[in-house]
DNA sequence: ATCAATACGTTATAGCATAACACTGCTGCA
DNA sequence: TGCAGCAGTGTTATGCTATAACGTATTGAT
């Protein structure tokens, strides 16, 4: 099932254009792919893209991808009630798998106790190459 | 024991003073800081930096932090044997603690085998406190 | 001597992100 | 009613991060 996302009623107008964006794009997209793609609705500066990016990363509605300097809507609706998530990114045609794994978290955890770390927030990411991209090459 | 890298000697003269700038940083150091760190050696562009940077990245000298745009030298004379690296950075001081663990890499390979995902590279970074930073506050 | 591979130096440009300031509209309360 | 506080907005300017494109220099193998 595609695009089956849900919008929040409560999203101030820009707030909602640029989830709106990310939600029906295949693949992350900057700050400037999004800014570029919503000039047609007013929006000129980057700032308005940044402002909102914040409110919606904050609320868990969308993600920052450190490793491309990209961001993705969330993928599931219940996401911010996890902890760790990790990111799978195709190299090939873009697309983000997103998913939890309470191990690794686990396993995390751990370690931090052994260190005395107190972990705040964790960033993984993996790159590579989905099945569908294998597949076809 | 402090500065207890290794320095190999097939280096050029841009990749080992790249390379000294990062041994002796405490915290890690984007490219402009290093070029801002090594003008006195002689360093005038960006691209000097960015290229030693390549270097010492692909032969596992040093690592570059995505969620801070940012390089450190490698704390680990054999890192590059290993697969999967984790950083834990601190919010507070800077310093940047490296570690791998097996129980994760296999768990992520047990869901790549899964999703059909063949991973490439993966980055995982631990944003925190460190135990000096905590008891200090 | 020739050639390929690698590193180097320089200028210009592209791409990502925030500072600072002024203004608007709303909410809650004196 | 009036006002303070807050979140969102719009705009301009600026700063930080990274690469393109070009030419030269050095090395090492044939
Ligand atoms: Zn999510
Ligand atoms: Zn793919
Ligand atoms: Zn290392
Ligand atoms: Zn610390």
């Amino acid at each position: 099932m595609a695009h089956d996302h849900v919008m929040p009623t409560d999203l101030t107008r820009n707030q909602e254009l640029v989830l709106g964006t990310l939600n029906h794009a295949p693949a992350p997209l900057s700050a400037y792919d999004i800014l570029d793609l919503l000039r047609s609705e007013g929006l000129r500066a980057p700032l308005q893209v940044y402002r909102a990016l914040d409110k919606l990363v904050e609320r868990g509605l969308a993600h920052r991808l450190e490793s491309l300097n990209a961001f993705v809507a969330c993928a599931d609706e219940h996401c911010h009630r996890k902890g760790l998530i990790a990111f799978a990114i195709c190299e090939g045609c873009g697309k983000v798998d997103e998913f939890a794994d309470a191990v690794i978290e686990e396993r995390l955890g751990k370690w931090a106790g052994a260190t005395g770390f107190k972990v705040e927030r964790t960033t993984m990411e993996i790159r590579g190459k989905c099945a569908e991209c294998l597949k076809a090459a």
